[in-house]
DNA sequence: GTGGTCTAGACCACC
DNA sequence: GTGGTCTAGACCACA
């Protein structure tokens, strides 16, 4: 796995989790892969996924049962949206809306963009599909 | 002047000078404080102000008179507005698509927000300018 | 290590990074040493190590693994003899020549002083080699 | 008058004034500018010419009638002409040779563009004594 | 006066 | 362990 490098990798390990839990991969009360597996997996510290699963643990989105690994909570989906929209709105967005302002874009004129990105983004997830 | 502890000191003296070259209170041509007086003037180490400068140097949105000081560049404004929208472009939108599309949002959904969101701005700017 | 006092040291650890890669004593994607450690050997201070393989980086010569270490970048050996070809054609040249017409002096001239560096040279190597 | 950025704006002045003399502008016991005159001409604080006459007058280039001003020596020439190529003898060259032997390039690669350089700068010569 | 470089030492987030 | 940032304070060349 490609990570950037701006956002801490474990905050990207734990988005990574998320979207597998948000995509249905992952189910409740499911074990999720190992800590060592995932190190493995994503070619990654140990340690950068322990803190991973740790911060998702303590948010209640997965638990623990010890010996035996890491599952996803009975509501850990919902958490996670809550957790989501919550930074979201207060956030990401006001932080967007100021750099539209600043640089004079109206919300409209992104709609092509957007659409671009959407096109761009389908492409690339049915290459994934048959590869 | 406060800085916010998430980003290092020397981003946000970035940031301070592009504002003030953007917002025309330094021009072309003209000579920002020195590096001492800066450092001062924010209460920092002038190494921060130093590394700050020497960014804005390399960008080609200051040049430097030796043993006179900083000036802001011919095309200085220009410079700025450039890069920003470069990473607005490369980097912020992409960030927000994604989490726009992992949430299930469109963006048309988003404008009672944006509207809100300026009418908010709008109240704060109108109070700042009869203190 | 002996450093010249009329260059910046960070300029002659850049300097020295580059030809430990351009020896081949440090290959691609191989880990450089951390800037603790190359600070003790090369009894400078770590910022000053620091320095250079900020400088380093951002011309793509190596790259940095979080938490990890730097290492030579895919093709850093590439990017450093551009640099210096570049360096050299559009600085270092232009300054010879005009040094040469100053002092009416033609190329050929040099061929007896170049061939005399040589052979000083060769004899300086194989005094090395055997010692 | 511009200065390029890596060599002090002094020593170009040395230079500047020892091309004058060499090119017989100024000559033997003729009056070279004041250095109030000569700062305005080439755009520099006045110290910044001072100190380059400084240099020279030590160098037995040029001599100064007190309340009247510098003076090219009697053999202000000669003198130019030994201090530049003892320099040049031993520490361009050298260095030169140095990296030449570096980049693996021979003296005779250098000839083309050698010649290059004497063309350009012809044209250049030329177009500077019709204006 | 100006900026450029360097040191010593500290704290921090991250792996 | 890794690098990134920051401070305090010093020295230097240059204008």
């Amino acid at each position: 796995m490609k990570f950037n490098s701006t956002e801490p990798i474990y905050v990207q390990i734990v988005n990574y989790v998320s979207e597998h839990i948000v995509m249905g991969k992952w189910n409740n009360h499911e074990k999720i892969p190992s800590v060592r597996d995932l190190a493995i997996r994503l070619e990654v510290n140990p340690n950068t996924i322990s803190r991973a699963y740790e911060f998702l643990e303590q948010l209640n989105v997965i638990y623990n049962k010890r010996g035996i690994g890491f599952f996803v909570a009975e509501d850990g989906l919902n958490v996670i949206n809550d957790y989501n929209k919550k930074i979201f709105k207060n956030k990401d967005l006001p932080k967007f809306f100021l750099k539209l302002t600043m640089m004079k874009i109206q919300l409209s004129d992104l709609e092509d963009d957007f659409n671009k990105f959407l096109s761009d983004k389908n492409k690339l997830d049915e290459r994934h599909q048959t590869e």
